[in-house]
DNA sequence: ATCAAGTTAATGTCGGACATTATAATTTTA
DNA sequence: TAAAATTATAATGTCCGACATTAACTTGAT
């Protein structure tokens, strides 16, 4: 553990020390100091930094401080922390990569509010894809949409053919954020679907519609594909609607 | 609202009411806690809460864990915490309330990206808001627009009035879901951006066609309305590729 | 060699002191 | 009287030092 020594500055009183460094506000400075620090030592996922004391030490902070920024990563996923075992990073931490943390607050009764922001990405996702797919990611959502076909007419469970499907085409957006906040938002809906409803079985109508806005991304065909893309978001939330009794947003 | 002083009943013992809560563990319990104290309260959004050091005495934990558990609620939005003005409800808690924490990485040269995603989320926010507002929320929306003008005109620094403006906007859609989102990736959009090029002053150019929008919005026209969302939407994406030099989605 | 008991090094928690600051109250001044 | 400047105050922000807890490590006995 090479102890990266960033402050060696030998604070004769750590007054004057702190009063040069400005202190001013929030962890977010402990955590760009200390991102600084992992990329000087190194540091990979797996690996153990000092105990919080030490970096606490080491910035001219006091624990507390440092205590808040590292369980604020830790909510964010960024760290592990242990009694004994130490804070390990479990994920890459880059100085200009910028970690943000989004929480959302989803109630029971927000089933549809929860599918009211994800339509319009969905859309946008593929209106996207459509855009900037290359001519070989086209040719696998057109796969994928057979695969799905496939196992829907054989009466199997076609949910995990149906994520690949459009996974491949957040995939071709080329912007990695669609699938992140789609899938994220999807798995809330998801969970507070199931608490009341237990696994949802959503948008198996919808099925039959995928090949065609496969051909419409395939084709290059934005609006159409949005199009199509917009009409199975409808029949999904009048599925939602139907369940629960009546539109609430 | 109310301003709430639930905590102006003497508290010369304190402990009856808290003592079958057997603190152990982590901050959940504390928020766990917490929760059913607002609930019990009747606190509402804008409502403040006691101050940690009483809500650490009511709970019988030290005041870090209640700090603790209070910036977590801080970093997902849930409350709001001031110098002097305390702590006070940004969203409502409920206890059957699910906590979903998405996290996104974005590196620096997402700009494009994020703004990618957030777009298709605040033009569907002003379509929805369009056809969900009502009266009175139309002309807070009209109001704000004016604000926003007059602070434009006068040259001073229009981004609280513009934040303002958005939130009447994302309030009307009556899906909180929309402002939180767009929120927070807006913090993440311009956590990104600050790093190389300071404060972010994007957007200026499309001010003056926020009353616009506005009179759409209040007019109920959701289509006209996202439509000068789009403009104001691509005006931003014209800036930020002008800044970077070129397109990158 | 294996298991049990003790050691220890880290985080977890507490409480007190002081710093900082946004709001409230007060005084001053035009 | 009203606006502006000043002071007071109450809350969070930070630091520190002590102790509790716990899980990895060490040692010892069988």
């Amino acid at each position: 553990m090479t102890d990266a020594d960033a402050t060696s500055k030998s604070p004769t009183s750590s007054r004057e020390a702190l009063d040069h460094l400005e202190q001013s506000g929030d962890s977010r400075d402990v955590l760009e100091a200390l991102s600084v620090m992992i990329e000087r030592a190194k540091l990979g996922v797996g690996d153990r930094l000092p105990p919080e004391i030490e970096i606490a030490k080491k910035l001219n902070v006091g624990r507390s401080k440092v205590r808040e920024a590292l369980i604020a990563w830790q909510n964010m996923g960024i760290v592990t922390r242990n009694k004994k075992a130490g804070t390990r990073l479990a994920a890459e931490v880059s100085a200009n990569a910028i970690h943000m943390p989004l929480t959302l607050k989803l109630e029971a009764e927000s089933l549809l509010r929860t599918h009211a922001v994800r339509r319009p990405l969905e859309i946008e996702a593929v209106r996207v894809a459509a855009k900037q797919m290359t001519e070989q990611q086209g040719l696998i959502i057109i796969a994928r949409a057979a695969e799905l076909m496939a196992v829907y007419e054989a009466g199997e469970d076609w949910r995990a053919a149906d994520h690949r499907f459009h996974s491949a085409i957040h995939e071709a957006s080329g912007n990695p954020l669609f699938e992140q906040l789609i899938r994220q938002i999807q798995d809330g809906f998801n969970a507070i679907y199931e608490a009341p409803f237990g696994q949802p079985h959503l948008g198996q109508a919808t099925i039959p519609l995928h090949p065609e806005l496969a051909r419409a991304v395939a084709k290059g065909d934005g609006a159409a594909a949005a199009k199509v893309m917009e009409r199975i978001m409808d029949m999904v939330e009048a599925e939602v609607i139907a369940i629960l009794g009546g539109p609430d947003v």
